[in-house]
DNA sequence: CATGTTAGTTCATTCACCGAACCGTGATAC
DNA sequence: GTATCACGGTTCGGTGAATGAACTAACATG
C-alpha cells in the first residue's frame, strides 16, 4: 500500500489511484510496459530495480488489473507481463507527466519524442496529433529518440531498442543486431546476449 | 529522492518527473493545493499526514518550483503554500489520474466531478469541456461532490468545504458556517474551530 | 500569567527498499 | 550423465525513510 490503510473516509479517487500506482517504481514499470517491455529480465535490466521489488510490483499490478500475466513458454515456465485495456488507458496521465517533465525538467532538450504513427506528426499536449487533430491512443504512437538523448551510455536491450523509432506496445525484440563484443565494461549488469540461442530454434 | 541517485544514464524525463512528484504523499499535496488548500494545518488535517513528512514534502516542492512559500502574516510568522504556474500545469496529469481512478476504482460512483465553471459542463479526458470543446485550465474548473461521496464522515475544514461546489485554487475559507457543537467524537484530530477568532479581526 | 493555537522539529520505533546470495527449472556444453 | 549456465524468482540481513508522539518557538487570548 502506498498510503497506509486508513482510507475509509478518504474523499477522492485520487488517493485510491495512488494506492495502486503511487509506489516507488510502479509508474516506471507501466511506462516500460507501454514501450513494449514484457519480460522480467528486460524490466530489471532497463530499470535497474532490485528483483524483489520488481517481483512485488509486477504481482501487485497484475492483482490490480493493470497488467496481465501470460505464459509464453512452457519448457522452463516463463511468463510475460502485458498491459490490460485498463492499463493502456494510463497512457493519458503517463504522457501528461512525461510532457510536464520534458517541459520543466529536461535541461538538454527532449529525450523522447512521441509521434502519431499514421501521419508521423509529433504529439502535442493531451496526445493530440498536430496534423489529424485527433486524440491519439497508445496503439497509434511511436517513440523516437530526441535530441536530449545524445549521450546515452546504457547498453541494456530496451535502451538499445529505443535508440531507433519504436512502436508503442510492440514487444522488445529477443536480441539486437549482433554487436560482437566490446560491451562488457560498465557495472556488470546489462548483458545482452543469451536469448539469441533459444530464439534461434 | 524517489528513485536513488544513480540516474546519470536514465533515458526519459519520466524518471526525473517521478523524482520530483513520485514520493509518497507528494501528489496528494499537489492535488489539495489545486483545491485551494494553502496552510500547513489544512493539509495536515485533510491528508492525515505526519507533520514531519508534510514539512519535508512542502519544502521539497518549493525547492522544485512547484509551490511557492508566501508569508501572509507577520504577527506570529505564518506562511502559505500556493502553486506556481509550473505547479498549475500539473492539472492535466492530475486530472488524468483522477479520472482513471474514477473510472476503474470507484465502486460507488464518482466522488468528485470537475466542471467547466463558465458553462457548467462536465470535463472530459484531457480537461476538455464537453460544450466548449476547449481544453480548460485549472483556473476555470469547479469541483463538485459526486454521488460516490454519499457517506463521507470526514470533518476537517477542507472536506467540509468540498461538500459544496468549489472553484479550484480558491482558498479554503478560514471557518465554516458555525456548526455549533457535536463534532468532537471521531479520533481526536480534525478540529475545525480556532481560526475564527483571528479571522474576525 | 496560564492556556491555547499554529507550524514546525526531534526522537524512537516500524516498515519498506536495497543488494547479495540462494533456489528451481530447464537448456547447453563436455 | 554431469557440470555449467540462463532465467525468474525468493530469502535474508542491513539501511534509510515513514510514522506518531512529544517537544519547541512565537505569538494571542483571557
Amino acid at each position: 500500500m502506498a498510503l497506509g490503510k486508513n482510507y475509509d473516509g478518504q474523499d477522492c479517487s485520487f488517493a485510491k489511484t495512488l494506492e495502486v500506482l503511487g509506489e516507488r517504481w510502479t509508474l516506471l514499470v507501466i511506462r516500460d510496459a507501454m514501450c513494449g517491455v514484457r519480460r522480467f529480465g528486460d524490466f530489471q535490466a532497463h530499470l535497474d530495480i532490485p528483483k524483489a521489488v520488481l517481483s512485488q510490483r509486477l504481482s501487485a499490478l497484475v492483482e490490480a488489473g493493470v497488467l496481465e500475466r501470460r505464459r509464453y513458454q512452457d519448457a522452463p515456465p516463463r511468463d510475460e507481463y502485458v498491459l490490460t485495456p485498463m492499463g493502456r488507458e494510463l497512457w493519458v496521465p503517463v504522457l501528461a507527466l512525461a510532457q510536464w517533465g520534458e517541459r520543466h525538467l529536461a535541461a538538454n532538450g527532449h529525450r523522447r519524442l512521441y509521434h502519431h504513427v499514421t501521419c508521423g506528426s509529433l504529439l502535442e499536449p493531451y496526445s493530440i496529433c498536430g496534423t489529424c487533430g485527433r486524440s491519439v491512443p497508445l496503439e497509434e504512437v511511436e517513440v523516437r529518440p530526441g535530441p536530449g538523448l545524445r549521450d546515452d551510455a546504457r547498453t541494456d536491450l530496451v535502451s538499445l531498442t529505443l535508440r531507433s523509432p519504436h512502436r508503442m506496445l510492440a514487444p522488445i525484440p529477443d536480441k539486437m543486431g549482433e554487436t560482437p563484443e566490446g560491451r562488457s565494461h560498465e557495472l556488470g549488469g546489462n548483458r545482452v546476449r543469451g536469448r539469441a540461442a533459444r530464439a534461434a530454434r
